[in-house]
DNA sequence: CCATCTTTGTGCACGCGTTCACAAAGACAT
DNA sequence: ATGTCTTTGTGAACGCGTGCACAAAGATGG
């Protein structure tokens, strides 16, 4: 869902495959293993030689018939009556997901946000290591962040193309976000992990994640202000909607007015438009 | 307002299992409105009167069908022949999302994270101030960040209460997670999002949203894995997969040799239909 | 006023994802 | 071996989300 290319619906069935027989790993499965791979691990530590699925969904925090259908997908690696073996499950997930192999990344825009990318310790631990931090500012370069000198963009295909990166991290202004893309995909780059709040454009075959910190605080408020109006009716705020619509153009104050007959419509916090400038 | 308008026009006569939800709009779109919402924002700012689905959703990143079935959860803001209108339309989905008032948030743990969040502009761009910042060490507590001092986590529940925050923001190790989010809970927070890799326990009531660095990072090494896969097979790594498991068990060996008989379930490199055509 | 053209709003079908529920598989005791 | 008990693996049903395709609505021009 957060993938930019969605690439499932191919209006044409010719492939013939009717089930998940042909088909690889469903997506919401993929989305899950690593919160699986999470609760194992920390099995693991604790030196715990198997779980049942009803454990381990709770630790991750899902349901447990889904975590049997999920592992389904990679094999039958458990034991009826028994439960996983987690050395073995981890095992089996980190394989799936490629962590048994190294993942160089380069990460691009070294401001507030890639400091603390950089600092991140939960990038090594997994297999992704920071091939290079790159910045345009000549003013950051040279800097070292977390043990690593930040490089100019100028050194970013070189760099890219020697250390085989094929992922990339994007921590620049908006603004410069799809242009950095657009160089990173040009040098190889085909995953990308944007945390510009910024809709990339990409190729087919490259792959686009967005985290977006804005978009959450959206979402939650969305709900909060739901549990708000749930307690006390917005009797105060239903009222007077069409009067302070601001700058409602002539067709669509029609179209209000055409809808003006069924309450509970509008809203009348007169402070429509506050948000002008995104970040910019 | 939700009584008021799910009264009219709801043209399904099945309204005894539909209608689940209490409100009406779907979680998938009201994961997009924000996304709406930022592109209408820069249009707004171009003095760009209306635009149709077709601009907006091309704008937006997303199916102009799906656009327009979103919007029409929210009413009927649009005039056929010649599409919406900007800023009403930025103002009904503002509203809709709960922007038209302030949220005021917490964040607790103010290290790397924590910093470059209290650094982020696009915070107070939408709506959503930062309350206060908190931390439980005394060697950050006092420190000036982004123009707010940071207090000691003795003052959350005073801070929180006084404030009326209802939205809070982890960004503290792991382990100290979920015990902060008890405290948070209880102090009166019911939205939370949570920078920590762990899954939060929560009473009913309280929304989460998590935002998983690592996830993110492991679900596109998955695909890029898959990509090189399809290139060359991973003759190395399928052959002597069973030889390098640790410890695996003599029961889930058996498991994995029968299986590996049977054709494309164990990994998934035998190139599914997605990604089909550019990905070279 | 009528014709044409544009674009919305949505009925409908389809496929994915989730969940239930249970037979089969295996462990374990006797 | 046989029976019992635990837990997996999955068939099947269902709900949700998506995208197609089209009629209706309204603008626009004559
Ligand atoms: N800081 C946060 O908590 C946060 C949260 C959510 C989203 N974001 C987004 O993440 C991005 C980075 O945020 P930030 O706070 O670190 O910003 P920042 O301004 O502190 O850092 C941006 C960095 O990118 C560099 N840069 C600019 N143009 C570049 C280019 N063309 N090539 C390479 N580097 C370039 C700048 O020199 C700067 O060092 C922004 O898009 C922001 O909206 C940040
Ligand atoms: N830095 C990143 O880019 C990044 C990326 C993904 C996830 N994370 C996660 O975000 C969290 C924070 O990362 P970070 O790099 O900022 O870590 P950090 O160690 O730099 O900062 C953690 C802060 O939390 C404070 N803290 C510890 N216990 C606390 C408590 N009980 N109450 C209040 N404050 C407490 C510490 O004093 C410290 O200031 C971690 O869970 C990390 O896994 C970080």
């Amino acid at each position: 869902m957060a993938t930019g290319r969605s690439t499932q619906h191919n209006p044409n069935p010719a492939a013939g495959t009717r089930r998940s027989r042909g088909r690889g790993i469903p997506d919401a499965t993929v989305a899950r293993l690593p919160l699986y791979l999470r609760a194992l691990t920390a099995l693991s530590e604790r030196s715990v030689p198997t779980v049942s699925s009803e454990e381990l969904a709770a630790a991750a925090g899902v349901n447990s018939a889904k975590l049997r259908k999920d592992f389904s997908y990679l094999g039958s690696y458990g034991t009826r009556g028994v439960g996983y073996d987690v050395e073995y499950l981890v095992y089996q997930i980190s394989r799936e997901l490629g962590l048994t192999q190294d993942w160089p990344v380069v990460i691009v825009g070294i401001g507030n946000l890639g400091h603390a990318l950089a600092n991140y310790g939960g990038f090594a631990s997994r297999g992704f290591r920071v091939a290079a931090l790159l910045d345009a500012d000549p003013a950051t370069t040279g800097n070292v962040v977390a043990g690593l000198p930040v490089r100019h963009t100028d050194e970013m295909e070189e760099i890219i193309r020697s250390e085989r990166v094929s992922i990339g991290v994007i921590t620049t202004p908006p603004g410069a976000a799809q242009q950095v893309c657009d160089r990173l995909v040009a040098a190889g780059v085909t995953s990308i992990l944007n945390f510009a709040p910024t809709v990339l454009n990409v190729p087919d075959g490259v792959d686009v994640r967005k985290v977006d910190l804005s978009i959450e605080l959206q979402i939650l408020a969305f709900h909060e202000q739901r549990k708000a109006g749930d307690e006390y009716r917005d009797e105060d705020e239903a009222a007077d909607a069409d009067a302070e619509v601001p700058s409602a153009p002539a067709a669509a104050v029609v179209s209000t007015a055409g809808r003006a007959v069924e309450p509970g419509r509008g809203h009348g916090n007169e402070r429509g438009q506050e948000y002008e400038e995104a970040a910019g």
